[in-house]
DNA sequence: CACCAATATCGTTATTCGACGATTAACGAA
DNA sequence: TTCGTTAATCGTCGAATAACGATATTGGTG
């Protein structure tokens, strides 16, 4: 048994819901491209309003996807990622899984699915 | 270069949303624990009403991630892994991207991240 | 054909999301 | 202390989501 089986049902929503946005995707790539933090470049390089983007920033730190130190007068971003482990594991256990025909009840005959 | 680079933003970000609530991943869980596809029998493990039910799983189908062969009167559900393979990488990508400290703006000093 | 079982769809309601502009807050610099 | 820069918060609006019960659909069975 490895970790990912204490992990809720919610806690994964949660963690997709919050990178389930493209704006937030994104910002989760620059981010991963810098290595690092940046500031309020963030918001040119998204093109969004400030406020937008500051909001979709509010909630991936909510989430803890994402850090934020301040400097000044800036804020200083890093991807936390640990906190994207659970999901990962999930997609890895589905991505690892093989079938097998003892498991399933639909079989392929030519190119369709017939049910046991 | 990997296929990553080319997997946009809303592409990652319309699969995070189609699993991004607890009942699509007591779904697809239940799906990767039988290995296969699963009938009614969704409906009676969810423990909602079966019309919310077959809701989320026309999400699912529409984004790809389950599909659904018509048994009768059954549908006989499996996982579409390889639709989840974009942002298993996405993922991937970032737990085993290293942070150097050339791209840091922000270095760690004791307990606080300070920045350069 | 009439019926039955399993799903899908429809209509409704309440809640949440996403975006924006405007405003406020924080705090270093002049 | 006043100013300027940056980010956070507020208020609003329209759109999307989630849930349910009721109804429609589908296709095999008697």
């Amino acid at each position: 048994m490895n970790n990912l089986n204490s992990v809720t049902n919610e806690q994964l929503a949660a963690i997709a819901k919050a990178i389930a946005h493209p704006a937030r995707i994104q910002i989760i790539r620059l981010l991963l491209s810098k290595s690092s933090c940046i500031g309020g470049e963030i918001t040119s390089e998204v093109g969004l309003a400030q406020s937008t983007v500051s909001e979709h920033l509010r909630i991936l730190k909510a989430a803890e996807i994402v850090t934020g130190e301040i400097e000044h007068p800036r804020v200083c971003y890093s991807l936390n990622r640990e906190k994207l482990l659970p999901l990962l594991d999930l997609l890895q256990q589905i991505a690892s899984s093989q079938v097998t025909n003892d498991d399933v009840c639909c079989v392929s005959a030519s190119d369709t699915l017939m049910c046991k």
